[in-house]
DNA sequence: GTCTATAGGAGGATAGAC
DNA sequence: GTCTATCCTCCTATAGAC
């Protein structure tokens, strides 16, 4: 049996939850699907969650708690060995990005299903989703968008603001696509190449963030 | 009346249903409820598309189509205008993304809600959806890779793949939120600023397409 | 604490009148 | 072509037995 024969009913409902939501979508699966899955009645969700939505608040709060409280640490690490000036960039996104790759290889932090289901929660526009994701995220967002910055003073707020907003982009598209990297591929990138994708993220990050700052021609697409 | 009072019922439901699977996704979206922003029966559906995933195809289709002829057209014109070389990196991008952002400001060609529409069909993994995508996309997406292809040559066929998975996510990412740019950066940055906001997410598509080839020593978050 | 049984409602699809 | 009426399936949530 691959399934631990003595989990509780409700980290049984839990792990079955955040896999099926990660493949399917909140809307498109059910409370039976979750309890076959789970092996245990339909009632039990409502006893132990109260309802659907509930449900998927805790499946998403048992993974992004520790998550972002490691990634908090961290940064607070980081920045009390830089001193005066703020950790260099590649190493803030590191912080940032690292916890979630660590977590897509490690089981007990969710695998690739919670990473892909973080993916979904952010796109998705249900009003308690969008509540989950600003209770949760807020603290976290503001304090890494705030040192990064700081290294890049330079920028107008609107140019920073936006290159944020592909960062993100890219930061959600990659963790909902990593685990089937090799398909979409052909086998060229592996899924399970992490170091080789933070890395190449950070840079590419770095890349948008760095970029000169506009002029009034570019828009004319000059080469 | 906002609603032309002549619209043939056909259009309206198309209407109706690309603003409803917009906003709240395809399973969130029932039949009753756009046939009852259509102020049609519910019926219609039915005899009109046969089913509700034969609608949203149709919904995408009737947008998709010209959008992408016209993206081949006019990267056709530019080659040829190119003449041996391929045209500017940043001119391509501008093909790719231009026809879109012009969608986003036309009713006639969708307008927000259209755009958002695709953002999701992207990200949502339905079978049917994704057949959809495969079908519709696959031209367009080869055409522009293998343009692009030829700018950055000296890249390995890995580091190529995840650059353009990064510019994927930006693109996929923007297309979905452009409308509310204002209210998520308050007010700093515009909806309404297509040149700027196409402008930035092109400049920041070459910055990432033409940083350094990585180098051994990049993971470790050097400076 | 966990299960059985079921209430109560919503949704997709269709038959047939007009 | 469009509408009325309806079927049948599936879901969430709950009441109450064990």
């Amino acid at each position: 049996m691959a399934d631990c024969k003595d989990a509780a009913t409700h980290e049984r409902i839990l792990d079955a939850a955040e896999r099926l939501f990660a493949d399917h979508g909140f809307n498109a699966t059910s409370l039976r699907q979750i309890t076959a899955k789970a092996g245990v009645n339909v009632a039990a969700v409502n006893y132990h969650f109260g309802d659907k939505e509930s449900l998927y608040v805790e499946v998403i709060l048992r993974r992004i708690r520790p998550l972002n409280a490691a990634r908090l640490a961290r940064l607070d690490a980081a920045v009390t060995a830089a001193g005066d000036v703020p950790p260099p960039l590649p190493e803030v996104l590191a912080i940032l990005m690292g916890p979630v790759f660590e977590a897509h290889q490690d089981p007990a932090r969710g695998g690739p299903s919670f990473v892909r289901l973080i993916s979904r929660t952010l796109t998705e526009p249900l009003p308690f989703m969008r509540d989950l994701v600003a209770t949760e995220f807020h603290a976290v967002i503001a304090r890494f968008a705030q040192i990064v910055r700081r290294h890049v003073g330079q920028l107008s707020p609107e140019d920073f603001l936006w290159r944020l907003s592909f960062i993100v982009g890219a930061m959600q598209h990659t963790l909902g696509t990593l685990h089937q990297m090799s398909v979409l591929t052909r086998g060229i990138c592996r899924d399970n190449d992490y170091d080789g994708a933070l890395a190449r993220f950070i840079a590419s990050a770095v890349a948008v963030l760095r970029q000169p700052a506009p002029t009034a021609n570019a828009a004319a697409g000059v080469r």
